[in-house]
DNA sequence: GAGTTAGTTTGAACAATGTTCAATATGAGT
DNA sequence: ACTCATATTGAACATTGTTCAAACTAACTC
C-alpha cells in the first residue's frame, strides 16, 4: 500500500459512480421533489445496489446533504457574480439573481431550507456557514452605502434584508400557496428593496 | 335510520376519538417535529388501532392537514386579536403576534409551510385560503394608512410585507441556522416594520 | 502470472413505517 | 332478543431505509 498520487482505476471509478449518484438524486429532487427521491430508484439509475449508495454517503441523509451543499455552492458562485461597482445596483441584482436561480431550481432551495435530519442529528456545520456566506454577500455594499453604521449594525440588516427577500420569494412562488407569476414577482421584488432602502435613507439610482 | 338531532352514543366516540388524535398528533409534532410522527405511535397514544386513523383521516397526510388546518386557524384568531385603533401600531402588533405564535409554535408552523403531499396531489384550497386570509390582515391597517393606494397595490404590500415578516421570522427562528435570541429578533423585527413604513412614506408613532 | 490481501460491491435479509381489508365487534332500531 | 348497518380491529401487505456476511476485484508481492 503506497500513497500514490495519481487516482487508482478504483478511485476512478469510486469518483464517478460518486458523481452519477448526486447527479441522478439532485435530479430527481429538482423534478420531483424531495419526498419523491428513493434509495432503490437512485442506486437503478446509478446502476449500482443500494449498498455501494451507502458505502459511499453513509445514509440516505448524506446523499440529500451532499446535493444541498452542492446547490448552496451553486448559490453562492451565482451571487458572487453580481457585479460590485454601484451597492444599489448591486442590491438589487443580489436579490434578482436569488430569485433567478430560486425558480430555476425551487426545488433544490426548498431541500436545503426544509430537509428536517433524522431524529435531532444537528445540521452538518459546514453548509450553515455556506448559507451564512451566501447572505453575507450582501454586507460589502450595505457597508459603502451605510459608512457611519457600525459592522454589527450592518450584519444583522444584511441577514434581515436577505431573510425577507427570501420569503417573498419561496412564498411567492410556492405555487400551493396562490403562486405569484415569476414577472410580477420580479417587480415585487424590486419594490420591496426600492422601499426599504428608501427607508434607509438611500436613493435609489437614476 | 332517522336522523336524529343530538349526537348519539356512537357518535360521541368517534368524535372524542377524532380529537383525541388529533391532540396527540399535534403534540407529537410540536414537541419532536413532524418528521417523528408515525401512525402506530398516533393509535398507541389514542388507544385504538391504526385502522381506527385510518378510518377518521382518510390517510396519514389527512391526519398531517387537519393539524395544519387548526394551527392556521389559531394564528388566525391570535392575529385577529391585534388592536385596530392606530394602524402603525396594529403592523407592528400583527408582526410581533406572528413572532410570539412561531416561537411558541415553531414545529406546528413549520409543518404548515414545509409539508409537501405524496404524489403531486394538491394542497388542500381551504387551507390555503386561510393562509392567504390571515396575510389579508395586513390589509386594513395599510388601506388607512395609504389612502391614496389602489387595492391591487395595496394587497400586494400586504403579501409581501408578510411574506417578508415571515422569512424573517422563520429564518431567524431557524435554530440550525444559528438562531437569533427571541429579544434580539423581535427587535430586528420592530426595526425592519420601521423601516419599511419609513421607505413608504408613513411615520412612526410617538 | 499465481497467490495474497485489503478494500469494494453486492443484494438478500431486516427494520421501520404507511396502507389495506376480511373478520369481528358494537350500537341502534325493531 | 334479533337484525343490520356501521365501526373497529390488527394481521398481512407494500414501500422504503439500513445492515452485513459473502462474493468480488484491483493492487501488490514474489
Amino acid at each position: 500500500m503506497n500513497n500514490v498520487q495519481y487516482e487508482s482505476s478504483r478511485d476512478h471509478k469510486k469518483i464517478r459512480r460518486r458523481l452519477q449518484i448526486l447527479e441522478i438524486a439532485r435530479a430527481i429532487i429538482a423534478t420531483k421533489g424531495l419526498r419523491s427521491l428513493k434509495v432503490r430508484d437512485v442506486a437503478e439509475a446509478a446502476g449500482c445496489s443500494v449498498g455501494s449508495v451507502y458505502n459511499e454517503f453513509g445514509d440516505f441523509d448524506g446523499v440529500i446533504l451532499t446535493v444541498n451543499r452542492e446547490t448552496v455552492q451553486a448559490l453562492t458562485v451565482r451571487l458572487a457574480g453580481v457585479p460590485a461597482e454601484d451597492p444599489v445596483r448591486q442590491l438589487y441584482g443580489l436579490a434578482a439573481t436569488y430569485l433567478e436561480f430560486f425558480a430555476e431550481h425551487a426545488n433544490l432551495l426548498r431541500s436545503l431550507f426544509e430537509h428536517r435530519m433524522e431524529d435531532d442529528r444537528p445540521y452538518p456545520d459546514d453548509i450553515l456557514q455556506m448559507v451564512m456566506d451566501a447572505f453575507a454577500l450582501m454586507h460589502p455594499p450595505l457597508v459603502r452605502l451605510l459608512p457611519e453604521a457600525d459592522d454589527v449594525k450592518i450584519a444583522l440588516l444584511s441577514r434581515t434584508l436577505f431573510s425577507a427577500v427570501h420569503g417573498i420569494i419561496s412564498l411567492g412562488l410556492e405555487e400551493r400557496m396562490v403562486a405569484v407569476p415569476p414577472q410580477l414577482l420580479r417587480q415585487q421584488v424590486d419594490q420591496f428593496i426600492d422601499t426599504h432602502l428608501a427607508g434607509l435613507g438611500i436613493l435609489p439610482v437614476q
